[in-house]
DNA sequence: TACTAATGGATAGCCCGACTATCCAGCGTG
DNA sequence: CACGCTGGATAGTCGGGCTATCCATTAGTA
């Protein structure tokens, strides 16, 4: 397949293509003459992997290259190859000052529910970050969160990851394979939780203020 | 308090607050004179709202915007400016090619299972677009989202909200801070089921690979 | 009363991320 | 053998979210 083709298919510009050629999201394809290079079904298959996660996941170009370093890099296993393609897609909090005491005290309630909940999460995990930048920002607002509320929300995270989302992953296949269906399943099925969460809202509001 | 002051508390720089004040997020301060103007605390804590909107659920300035109207317009009755805030939030899919059959079946798988959950979300609601095109990527990416896994999410988003969320909007109270709570409470604790999600699958994953 | 620093208002510029446009030399098929 | 497509490189565009500069005015302070 040439680059038209491979344009053709996936609806992507060609000049697009070139850019994830260069930035490394697309592995070149196989050089057939100084002026000629070949593109297989990977290619496509990567291509659409790209558009959905910048699509529907508003994922950065920087974070999906990180992921799929992640798959290329054939020395690690696959515990922590998925590990750092699920780093990769966290968004980093702001920048916050080193000494800043209620940043600090939000940071430990995080390691100490994790810690709680028995949950194998790295000491270095950004969404223990991204956590604690919500809750200092829920106090900000005045609307502190409570142990309670934020229990909730774990456990529905780990109900639906648990009976519902880590089976789909592949763990015996090829190991691309099972970064791709992980990150598929995070951001897409992520992407559905939140619209289905506002859909629900709306639902709700309407039920109660037509009563 | 003066500009200068806002921006010391609120830690936004004072370049800044004029932008959000050209750009409509900020309501002008009280003109005391030609090159005075007083703000009140409720300027802080629309700035404060604005930042976590922001820094934490990466809100755009425009949606920020759209909501802020919805609030001020003084005419809508609370349920269509909670609607209106909601659909700010959106964010609005790549336009599609009108006569796209894969996506216009999409289209209709979603309004049937919205209706055969028996939501009331109106026939515009943005998220019916967004699930579209989430179910319509899924099925590029050679793994269609069933019937099964949708309703596992329609629920835990509607049990969700109904049980720990719409809860905390102070439907009775002045329809500024009704919007304000239903806005944080989707975008904060959106975040954290997010953020939870991710956490959730790594713990998982390593429960797993490690056995 | 003169001076200084801050204010509100306006305009223009900057930076980043995701493309998009142009150019060029070398194929390779008709 | 001509013409169109290819890969490769470089530069330009566009939108979003600020940021910098300037200016006339004026509240404090000396």
């Amino acid at each position: 397949m040439r680059i038209s083709q491979l344009s053709a298919e996936s609806g992507v510009p060609i000049p697009t293509i070139k850019y994830y050629l260069r930035e490394g999201l697309l592995p070149q394809g196989e050089q057939t003459s100084a002026t000629r290079a070949e593109y297989g079904p990977a290619h496509l298959r990567r291509l659409r992997l790209i558009r959905a996660l910048l699509e529907v996941g508003r994922v950065p170009v920087a974070a999906i290259r990180r992921v799929i370093e992640a798959v290329e890099d054939e020395r690690t296993d696959v515990h922590t190859m998925l590990g750092t393609a699920h780093y990769a897609l966290a968004s980093p909090p702001e920048p916050h000052s080193a000494g800043d005491e209620e940043w600090t005290r939000a940071r430990d309630d995080v390691d100490r529910l994790i810690a709680g909940l028995g949950w194998r999460v790295g000491p270095f995990a950004p969404g223990r970050d991204e956590l604690a930048q919500t809750l200092v920002t829920l106090e900000r607002l005045g609307m502190p969160a409570t142990d309670a509320d934020l229990l909730v929300y774990a456990r529905t995270a780990m109900d639906l990851a648990r009976d519902h989302e880590m089976g789909k992953i592949p763990f015996d296949g090829p190991r691309d394979v099972a970064v791709e269906t992980l990150v598929i399943c995070t951001v897409m099925y992520g992407k559905a939780l939140d619209v289905f969460r506002r859909l629900a809202h709306e639902s709700e509001s309407a039920r109660i203020l037509e009563a």
